[in-house]
RNA sequence: GAAGUUGAUGAUUCCAA
């Protein structure tokens, strides 16, 4: 039992869902932890229905399982369904941190600081929690005044703070935490502080910090990456990729986009054909994108119907060409097709008629929203 | 001995640059 439930979780770590769903279904009997680490799988590959599926069918919960479920409707946009498992359940330390992670996630920070109020007990995790909102947030204030009155602070919190002071743009600040205040690094430190050097256009001193860190690669080379995909370095970006030991989904998305938003839409199918598994989801989301821009929609819907599974983002993007080609009825189309809606959906198909002139229609879907999904949007 | 919550980075709407 726990020998087979280890390996559902080393396969759904590595993205390989179908091999680690074979597992699940070999084994003789099984216990909350193997149904909870096949859900968790799921959800970290955005396959939010075959979550959901599962969690209604496991025979019972706990907060594990709990936890996960919320968490995996948080990170697809549902708010609504976070917040019923949160309500219907007794007071736990890690739902309440889930919930309020949740609820800054969706720009609620003044509910995250009632939650964070209403626990009885309260953690790290949770401090660390309402910080990185009030960072994320821009309200530097009261992140620093937070991180005073935090009984500790750890490498989270330190890297939060970072975030903070970037958020009001003092970067000598953010410099002197970095190289002084902060006691250790890891690669996450470090590539935040590499993109506080992009933000404020310094490509160099991001690129000195890469060098100096190349121990902790994958994060650091991602947000190099992200770096020189953004500021049309295709190039750049090209020996970051190769020279990496090893990539995740987002390495490929970064080094597709870099190809599609300089133009070079060849070079971006050539990489798009030799994706791995574990990727193949986010760079298929990532050519359509790169089609629709370019005006290939036929290309970009081919795209579109190979892939086997459709992330929220997915139906979005694609949602996104049609209103862009002008094809509006397709986009329609899609909009009803799609499994669930969250924000963008709703944006997307807004600005598709808007940018139409056709802007009624645009008001008529508005109304045709219910409360929560018009709250979203607004947010 | 196995599972959940917090920090950085990208693609989808609007705006800005």
């Amino acid at each position: 039992l726990v020998s087979s439930t280890t390996l559902i979780s080393a396969y759904a770590d590595k993205g390989l869902l179908e091999k680690a769903q074979e597992v699940f279904d070999s084994m003789p009997e099984r216990n909350l932890v193997s149904w909870t680490a096949l859900l968790v799988g799921y959800a970290q590959s955005g396959r939010l229905s075959e979550a959901a599926t599962l969690f209604r069918t496991m025979p019972e919960h706990n907060e594990y399982s709990r936890t996960a479920m919320l968490t995996a409707y948080t990170h697809c946009g549902q708010l609504d369904k976070a917040r019923q498992i949160f309500s219907s359940n007794p007071v736990d330390q890690t739902v309440c941190n889930a919930m309020m992670a949740a609820l800054s996630l969706a720009g609620l920070v003044d509910q995250a600081k009632a939650v964070f109020d209403s626990m009885p007990e309260l953690d790290l995790v949770s401090w660390n929690t309402l910080l990185a909102a009030y960072a994320q947030s821009g309200r530097f204030a009261e992140a620093k005044q937070l991180f005073d009155a935090m009984p500790d602070q750890d490498i989270v919190s330190w890297t939060a703070l970072l975030t903070a002071y970037a958020s009001v743009g003092n970067l000598r600040e953010a410099e002197r935490i970095f190289f002084g205040a902060m006691q250790c690094h890891d690669g996450i430190s470090v590539a935040a502080m590499i993109s506080l050097y992009a933000q404020s256009r310094d490509l160099e001193a991001a690129k000195r910090v890469f060098d100096r860190c190349e121990r902790f690669s994958l994060q650091c080379s991602n947000s190099l990456l992200a770096v020189y995909a953004v500021n049309d370095r295709p190039e750049e970006a090209k020996l970051v990729f190769e020279s990496m030991e090893e990539w995740d989904a987002l390495s490929w998305t970064l080094m597709l986009s870099a190809y599609a938003h300089s133009g070079q839409l060849s070079r971006a199918e050539q990489l798009f054909s030799a994706t791995p598994p574990l990727a193949a989801a986010a760079s298929a989301t990532a050519m359509v994108w790169a089609f629709s821009q370019t005006g290939h929609i036929v290309h970009a819907k081919q795209t579109f119907d190979t892939m086997d599974q459709r992330s929220q983002a997915s139906w979005n993007v694609m949602l996104a060409g049609f209103g862009q080609a002008g094809q509006l009825s397709e986009a329609r189309k899609l909009f009803h097709q799609m499994p669930c809606r969250d924000a963008g959906s709703w944006a997307s198909l807004l600005a598709a008629y808007a940018q139409n002139g056709q802007p009624w229609r645009a008001i008529d879907v508005f109304y045709e929203m219910n409360a929560s999904e018009a709250a979203a949007v607004a947010g």
